[in-house]
DNA sequence: AAGAAAAATGAACATCGTTCGGAATTGGAG
DNA sequence: CTCCAATTCCGAACGATGTTCATTTTTCTT
């Protein structure tokens, strides 16, 4: 690799360090590209030959973020298998939310205008999430048909995301977060006794 | 009331409904004070003798659309009760949503920081919404706890919350459109099959 | 080693939310 | 009704933002 990349990937490398730092400092609202590139400690121009755009800095951060978060969620899940694991998840999710709080926040700031431009290394990254979440669900007899296991996996991420979310950006509305992971228990524990009560409807 | 009030009254209102449009038709994070005020047949600075700021209108437009979204939820559930008026509830909070994307999605933007500065008629324009699903759900017989029936509440419209937005901002992590409306009903159904199967755990 | 290509720089630009001093409007006293 | 103090309205101005661009500096090739 010639001097030229070197120093472009040591650039990049170099910003989406300091940005994760920031966003997990301040938030990603408070990210300026003035702050970030300081940090990085190159010029302001510099992050537009690095990166699209902020946003696009922003993404590579993302990214990085749901690395960690998986090997949580993963590390979580190593001595479970079934319910056990569904369960896991869920904590893990709570707490990776909780304990980086902003950096998980920005995972989820996208709005769907400009939804099709979005890198397919970065939707595989929360395709990894669901992965989990499916092959947890995979070790519980059920008696749905097979295909449905991925859109379970969608509606019970979702549902537990939902209820994170909402205890930690809505207090009002959500749990408070002394009680966050009990309720979160509590509900994985009803969907767990209706999946296994089987023709509900 | 004198004049000057009447007029005061007049440009808050004209400023709510000209926010209100605006945030319909392009999403509150293109929302400007300089679009709105024009809207509003105002001049900028008048704004910030109504309004504490851009984020206070935004607060008042969303009271207007818990309002609103309030009004549907009570319509969906006016013939039913129970388990039948959670699914109700679930369905109508959706095709909400899918509806009024820009005005729902306004409604879940404020952030951590200044949480407490939050106004007690803004939360509880919330707490309406929570209080429908408390209703439905206290309607179900449970061999649980009535106190828990609040936290049951917010669980439970967090979790259908989780699976909308997460359909509608996150297509790739949540449900395509298509098919959220069924994923919604699958999802309650098995939260009802398992509210009704005691002594889970 | 020198010229060509690329990248880094930071001043400049457009746009944003918000402020502020002067202009217009209102309410009450004579 | 008239006038003046008080209030409200106005839009130019301010500071901060993301992004661009001409210039300088660095890197690659021959």
């Amino acid at each position: 690799m010639g001097r030229r990349e070197e120093k472009r990937e040591a650039l990049r490398e170099a910003l989406i360090t300091a940005a994760t730092g920031l966003i997990e400092a301040v938030g990603h609202a408070h990210l300026t590209a003035r702050d970030v590139t300081s940090a990085a400690g190159c010029a302001l121009g510099s992050l537009y030959t690095a990166f699209a755009d902020l946003d696009d800095l922003i993404l590579h951060a993302n990214a990085r973020t749901l690395t960690m978060l998986r090997e949580d969620l993963e590390r979580a899940t190593a001595a479970t298998e079934g319910a056990a694991s569904l369960r896991a998840l869920a904590r893990a999710y709570a707490r990776f939310a909780r304990q980086r709080n902003h950096l998980w926040s920005a995972l989820f700031i996208y709005a769907m205008e400009d939804l099709e431009r979005i890198p397919a290394w970065y939707v595989n990254g929360h395709h990894a999430l669901l992965t989990l979440v499916a092959g947890a669900l995979a070790e519980i007899p059920l008696d749905e048909p097979a295909e449905a296991l991925e859109a379970r996996a969608r509606s019970y991420f979702a549902a537990v995301h939902g209820v994170v979310a909402m205890s930690l950006h809505s207090p009002f509305v959500g749990h408070p977060e002394a009680v966050l992971e009990a309720e979160i228990d509590a509900l994985l524990d009803t969907l767990i006794a209706g999946l296994r009560q089987p023709g509900t409807v």
